[in-house]
RNA sequence: GCGCCCGUAGCUCAGUCGGAUAGAGCACCGGCCUUCUAAGCCGUAGGUCACAGGUUCGAAUCCUGUCGGGCGCACCA
């Protein structure tokens, strides 16, 4: 909020010194202003002068000083401003100024934070999207917390966000299931039966067989047609899915039926658009996609010689949906497996004329579990994974959610249940509820003692002097920003990383100075402070879906 | 062989548009509870940013190559 309101004078005063004939318009747009790393560098430094001369051929500390001089005069906004090393100009912000933010923030409360940047858009986020063929595994933990973390931040930031699952409940993969699911079901009956191949090991699938036999009895043991098996077992896991999800505290506006496609003949419609197109032909008894054309190195079959589309066909269906329900934004989580569809599909997309930089894919890398120090090994086939149901047995939603953000989808994470598990001070989710947990403690504190917070509008601020409380200020003036960024960049990492900074900066600061005191004034002024950085990490922790609680 | 991701402290990882002296947590070692929650704080130590070139005022960041790890490369999804 006050970088903007730096960044717009500084805009305007480049602009000033374009018509002095000071410098060209070349540099208009390339030039930053950040917050530099080590103190003594000011509260925010730009690099205008160094960029300009670069691209004029000028002396960047001639073209720094005639900023200064523009910049000077400007006493409200700035205490001080220099010019150092190769040509930075650091900006020092009055400290009037800073205390300022406390009012936007303890007024805004549950508000602060958001912003309209998103302009209504209306933003498809689809997540998870896993078969209902056995029940979550860490895998979509990870991706259920990052989709459901990335719409909040889209939420927030001012977008129309619709969280939707896609799933089919009519492939081959289901087909295994029902056959898989019999195979128990005589099983259990002992009687002979054949175990698919490649079947679904779990324990879950006898579970499913044995309710069957309870609701049932052996009057399936000649049923000849899988659907029963297949129906049953898909009832039963894609209710488990739901309650694990329910668990993690994520809700899906939509769910979307791969098959509903076949039905509308969609599907079909496609293959037509791209045949029209020249974009599809016949061969070898399959029809194939001229993926070549498109920009991909190979052409790619979209429907098989038995008739059977394969995956790309109804993706490419879905994804033109999704532009036709008059989305502006489509944004897929996927699993790094997916990595090979993704090109497939966008140029599917852009086949049917719809522009595919419209669409976002988020990769997110593997989650290996640690245990013991030792590897687990996941597969959903084979039986021995651990599930999310499993991990939230052992550490509760908060731990995961948080541990799942922690890194950014790009690195494969390492997720340690030995010291998730440990509800001990290693545990960083704790450290920032802590936090917040203490805040509202002083709180109580205070108005036990009889300190009274009183009207905003006269509040003391002016009291907030030590670098401490600066830094606090700054870290909070800082959090609309980031939340804009996280959410453009589909980042909710820096969310996280920026929680745990400031519960950082709090513990800090408490450790080294009394909030409530003998100074009435004082303390009034830091009570305030302390509300602020209550909102922020109220605030952060909602945007990530993590409790903050009261008192710990 | 080809494509994508990763390689930063002992371990797990941040580092946004290329910025100044490289960041955190954990682990290790040493301190701090009679006062607002010790699930906390303070301090010490820890680095050839995988390697080699290139681009430029300036590179962990961009480009090329090499090495190492992961994931893909079906008429499976």
């Amino acid at each position: 909020m006050i970088k903007t309101r730096l960044k717009t004078l500084i805009d305007h005063c480049f602009t000033q010194g374009v018509e002095a004939g000071f410098w060209s318009v070349a540099a208009a747009g390339a030039y930053s202003l950040d917050e530099p790393k080590h103190a003594g560098q000011g509260d925010l430094a730009t690099n205008l002068a160094m960029v300009v001369a670069g691209k004029d051929q000028k002396n960047p500390r001639t073209i720094a000083a005639q900023l200064v001089e523009m910049l000077a005069p400007h006493t409200d906004l700035l205490d001080k401003v220099e010019i150092a090393g190769p040509g930075f100009v650091n900006c020092y912000i009055n400290k009037s100024v800073w205390q300022s933010v406390l009012p936007e923030v303890c007024g805004q409360d549950a508000s602060f934070g958001l912003s309209k940047i998103g302009q209504d858009k209306k933003v498809l986020v689809e997540f998870v999207s896993a078969n209902p063929t056995g029940p979550l595994s860490v895998g979509h933990g990870r991706q259920a917390v990052l989709g459901d973390a990335i719409a909040s931040l889209l939420s927030a930031t001012g977008h129309q966000v619709t969280r939707e699952y896609y799933y089919n409940d009519a492939g081959r993969q289901m087909r295994v299931l029902g056959e898989s699911t019999r195979a128990r079901y005589l099983e259990a009956l002992g009687l002979p039966f054949i175990f698919p191949e490649d079947g679904y090991q779990g324990q879950y699938i006898r579970d499913i067989a044995q309710s069957l036999i309870e609701e049932r009895g052996d009057s399936l043991k000649d049923e000849p047609d899988v659907m029963v098996f297949k129906a049953k077992a898909e009832q039963v896991i894609f209710a488990d899915i739901n309650g694990t999800l329910h668990r993690l505290g994520i809700v899906f506006d939509n769910y979307y039926n791969e098959h509903s496609l076949y039905e509308n003949g969609l599907v079909d419609d496609v293959v037509a658009s791209l045949r029209e197109k020249g974009l599809a032909y016949d061969q070898d008894g399959a029809v194939w996609f001229k993926g070549t054309e498109c920009g991909l190195p190979q052409d790619r079959v979209i429907i098989k010689s038995t008739g059977e589309p394969t995956y790309r066909l109804p993706d490419m269906a879905y994804h033109r949906e999704k532009f036709k329900r008059g989305f502006d934004w489509m944004v897929d989580i996927f699993g790094s497996d997916h990595i090979a569809t993704v090109p497939d599909v966008l140029a599917g997309v852009k086949a049917l004329g719809y522009d595919p930089t419209k669409v976002t894919v988020v990769l997110h890398q593997f989650v290996t579990l640690l245990r013991d120090g030792q590897q687990v090994k996941m597969s959903t086939r084979k039986a021995n994974f651990v599930t999310v149901d499993e991990l939230l047995d052992e550490v509760g939603a908060d731990v995961a959610r948080f541990f799942f953000l922690m890194r950014k989808a790009d690195s494969q994470l390492e997720f340690d249940l030995d010291l998730a598990t440990k509800t001990s001070q290693e545990n960083p989710v704790y450290y920032v509820q802590y936090a917040h947990a203490r805040l509202h403690s002083i709180r109580r504190q205070a108005e036990a003692k009889g300190v009274i917070l009183g009207n905003l509008e006269d509040a003391p601020l002016a009291r907030l002097t030590l670098d401490d409380e600066t830094h606090l200020l700054k870290a909070m003036a800082a959090f609309p920003a980031l939340v804009e960024g996280a959410a453009l960049d589909l980042a909710p990492h820096r969310l996280v990383f920026f929680l745990q900074d400031v519960a950082g900066q709090f513990h800090s600061y408490y450790n080294k100075h009394r909030i409530v005191s003998e100074d009435a004034e004082l303390s009034r002024a830091r009570l305030w402070l302390a509300m602020g950085i209550r909102v922020v990490l109220r605030n952060g922790l909602a945007l990530i879906g993590v409790s903050a609680p009261e008192s710990m």
